[in-house]
DNA sequence: AGCCAGATCAACCCTTCGATTGATTCCCGG
DNA sequence: CCGGGAATCAATCGAAGGGTTGATCTGGCT
């Protein structure tokens, strides 16, 4: 890591967001945007670019969502198989358990709100950089301090169901479709329920959406 | 109205899109940022001091989610009934139907995406201060129905009993939600199906959610 | 071997949904 | 002024969804 500025990749689907960045960023002068990226293959470039000139960046910043392609967590996933000595640092509007847990999980050395200031989000980015972890005292009780921590994770076969719950399916198609007996569709959406804390189809779906697992 | 520079109002409650969104507008040199506020009550305060001074926004640029407090579009409301002479430019992450819809009947001469270019907004800056309504294509076929459409619109009752469906509302719950009897959420819902070729709730919120008709 | 979780199925019962038909009010535009 | 769409409500009926309990079978882990 040189000393001396830090480079920095910026991911973000919105110019308008990607321009706000950087001028926060850049404000301080010890910081320095080295590229901008509006996708997950856009960035995995764009590192892939800086490194062969020897000008890997120090930290990555990457917005969550990314409109229609792979989202910032998939994206940072992906970077840390390839490269995982760069750090990235996630910013996201919302600040939902699900989403910080999932952040952390794919290998994101950071979680910042968009409403932070810009000596949070600059002090961040340097942390991040030397290698720390990075997480506002707000979430970090949100996440740590709920205890409920673990929700249960959904068997393949339940995702499945929900797949075809989200094309709105009976249960009776949905038997079909997997040739098995709707006692046993139900069976299931019981679980699926009860795992996801909610009462019915609809709501089902609409939950499994905002936490990724199924795609739409 | 001043022919040489059009003073804007910024309104979002992220420092660091009020930090893009300025970049953007100031790079062209017409433009110029007069004050900025986070919130709703900030933002009436702002138009109140500079047209104090002589200084009135020519132009307001409003996020439509400002935090806590009021939306950007309950501050355009407002805003509309106390300075109705001044226009306020919309900018959002989303494009639904009902977003711009509200948006429009608050008064708003325009919605733009945050994924709009610099180019585009700093346009859509100068047309609303013309006085002009400055709706993206994308968004106007959307709204208006899409032409080439077979597709029947949806009203906005329909809209909205389709956003409480797709948050796993029962017609009952709709019903007490919407002060009306489940009888009526019931026509409304067979309307839904209809316009949406579909045969159940769910069903019918994935397609909404495909078309953009409700968030997610 | 023993245990546990996932997947499978069944029977029961009640609630909700969705289709259909028909009617009223309101408001907008021709 | 009249037609038509939007919104409102009612009544009915069969289909589907959802809660509950209990059971069997498999495979992996200890």
């Amino acid at each position: 890591m040189s000393d001396s500025r830090l480079r920095i990749l910026l991911v973000d689907d919105h110019p308008v967001v990607r321009a706000g960045l950087r001028a926060v960023l850049e404000s301080a002068g010890r910081l320095q945007v080295a590229a901008e990226a509006s996708t997950a293959a856009e960035a995995h470039a764009a590192v892939d670019r800086l490194q062969g000139r020897g000008e890997g960046p120090d930290v990555v910043v990457m917005d969550i969502e990314l409109g229609q392609g792979p989202s910032g967590i998939e994206a940072t996933e992906q970077l840390g198989r390839t490269h995982p000595q760069v750090p990235v640092l996630i910013v996201s509007t919302y600040g939902t358990v699900s989403d910080v847990q999932a952040a952390v999980s794919a290998g994101a050395l950071g979680y910042l709100l968009k409403d932070a200031s810009a000596q949070e989000l600059r002090d961040a980015v340097a942390q991040a950089a030397a290698g720390s972890l990075v997480l506002p005292a707000q979430l970090a009780r949100r996440v740590l301090g709920g205890g409920a921590g673990t929700e249960p994770a959904l068997s393949l076969r339940e995702i499945e169901i929900l797949e075809e719950l989200a094309l709105g399916r009976t249960n009776q198609q949905i038997a079909a479709g997997l040739f098995i007996s709707q006692a046993t569709v139900k069976t299931h959406l019981n679980h699926i329920f009860g795992k996801l804390g909610v009462g019915n189809r609809t709501e089902a779906v609409t939950v499994a959406r905002a936490r990724h697992l199924i795609r739409g």
